[in-house]
DNA sequence: CACCATGTTCCTTG
DNA sequence: CCAAGGAACATGGT
C-alpha cells in the first residue's frame, strides 16, 4: 500500500522503533527483491550493523546504519513495490507466507513481506537518484514545475505517475490530485494554462498531507494472522478511514460530491484514472 | 475463467 | 535520440 503518504506514516512508525538496534541475522528468502541479485554481499553488508535513523524519499524509505566503530554511514534503501509491508514482530512468531527479508534484531525481527515481490532493498543510492523534489518540501517550486510540463506532451495523469517530475505521487493520488484541482486527466501536460498549473500543484500539497494526517492519526494496528501492520483500511475488518476520505479514486459510477454527476473510469497507460466528467472539463 | 490491483522497468514502435 | 504505449514481473481478490 504504498504512495508517499503511506510510506511516510510507515517511516513515522518506525523511526522510533529502529535506531539502536543492531542487525544480528539477515534471511533473505526471495533474492528478487534485494538489489544486485546477491544474498551473500546482501548480508555481509548489512551483519553487524546498527541503525541511526529512518527517513522517506518519494516513495523510498532511507534506513541510516553505520557499523560499530565506524562513523561512515550507509544507507539501505526500502520500496514496497504494491504489496509490500514492514514491520517488527517478536522472533517467536512465525514468518508470513510471503515473507521476502527478515533482519534479525535480537529480541524482534524486522520482517519485509511482499505478496507480489515487487519492492526492493537495495543499498545502490542510485535508487533515489533520479527522483523529482518532495511535493511536501520548499523544493517544490512553481516554476520548475510548470517549465517541465510544458516540455511534455503526455496526458497530465499520466505525467503525475513520473517520479522525476515529483517524488511520491501514485495511481490514486494522480486522480484525487487532477480532481482537486479541476483538471482533465486527458489534457496534455504543455496544454495547462499558468493558472492551471498553479492549482495543481496545491492540491498535490493538501492531497497529500490530508492523507498523511489521516495516516497518522489511526492507530497501528499489529496483529491478525498475516502478522501485518494496516493502517489504511485494507484489513478485512478494519475500520476503513482511508478509503471514505477518497473523493474519486476507485468510485467509478459513484456520485461525484461536488456536482452529483457519475464518477468516471477510464484507461490511460494502462492504468485506471477515475474523474468527474463535469467538474474537469477544459478552461476550467 | 475473466478481469482487476497502491509500482517500476524494459521492449517495441513511430 | 525521444516519446508513448504496452507487456512483464507474481500473487491474490472478486
Amino acid at each position: 500500500m504504498p504512495e508517499l503518504p503511506e510510506v511516510e506514516v510507515l517511516a513515522r512508525h518506525l523511526q522510533p522503533l529502529l535506531p539502536g538496534k543492531t542487525i544480528r541475522g539477515v534471511q533473505v528468502c526471495r533474492a528478487k527483491v534485494i538489489q544486485p541479485d546477491d544474498a551473500e554481499a546482501f548480508c555481509r553488508a548489512l551483519i553487524g550493523a546498527k541503525f541511526t535513523s529512518l527517513t522517506r524519499r518519494g516513495k523510498y524509505l532511507l534506513f541510516q546504519l553505520h557499523r560499530p566503530r565506524s562513523r561512515v554511514p550507509f544507507t539501505l534503501f526500502g520500496h514496497l513495490g504494491m504489496t509490500g509491508r514492514m514491520y517488527l514482530a517478536p522472533k517467536t512468531s512465525a514468518l508470513p507466507k510471503h515473507a521476502a527479508v527478515v533482519l534479525n534484531l535480537g529480541r524482534d525481527n524486522f520482517i519485509y513481506e511482499d505478496t507480489r515481490y515487487f519492492g526492493r532493498l537495495t543499498l545502490d543510492p542510485n535508487a533515489v537518484a533520479d527522483l523529482g523534489p518532495e511535493p511536501l518540501s520548499a523544493d517544490f517550486q512553481a516554476a520548475p514545475f510548470a517549465r517541465a510540463l510544458r516540455r511534455s506532451g503526455q496526458a497530465i495523469k499520466v505525467k503525475l505517475l513520473d517520479q522525476s517530475l515529483v517524488a511520491g505521487i501514485g495511481n490514486i493520488y494522480a486522480s484525487e490530485a487532477l480532481f482537486r484541482a479541476r483538471i482533465p486527466p486527458r489534457l496534455a501536460a504543455r496544454r495547462l494554462t499558468a493558472a492551471q498549473v498553479k492549482k495543481l500543484r496545491t492540491a498535490i500539497r493538501a492531497v497529500l498531507t490530508e492523507a498523511v494526517r489521516c495516516g497518522s492519526t489511526l492507530p497501528l494496528n499489529f496483529g491478525g494472522t498475516a502478522g501485518g501492520l494496516f493502517y489504511f483500511g485494507r484489513a478485512a475488518g478494519a475500520p476503513d478511514y482511508y478509503e471514505e476520505r477518497l473523493v474519486v479514486y476507485d468510485r467509478a459510477g459513484r456520485p461525484c460530491p461536488r456536482c452529483g454527476r457519475p464518477i468516471r473510469r477510464i484507461i490511460q497507460a494502462a492504468r485506471s484514472t477515475f474523474y468527474c466528467p463535469r467538474c474537469q472539463r477544459n478552461a476550467s
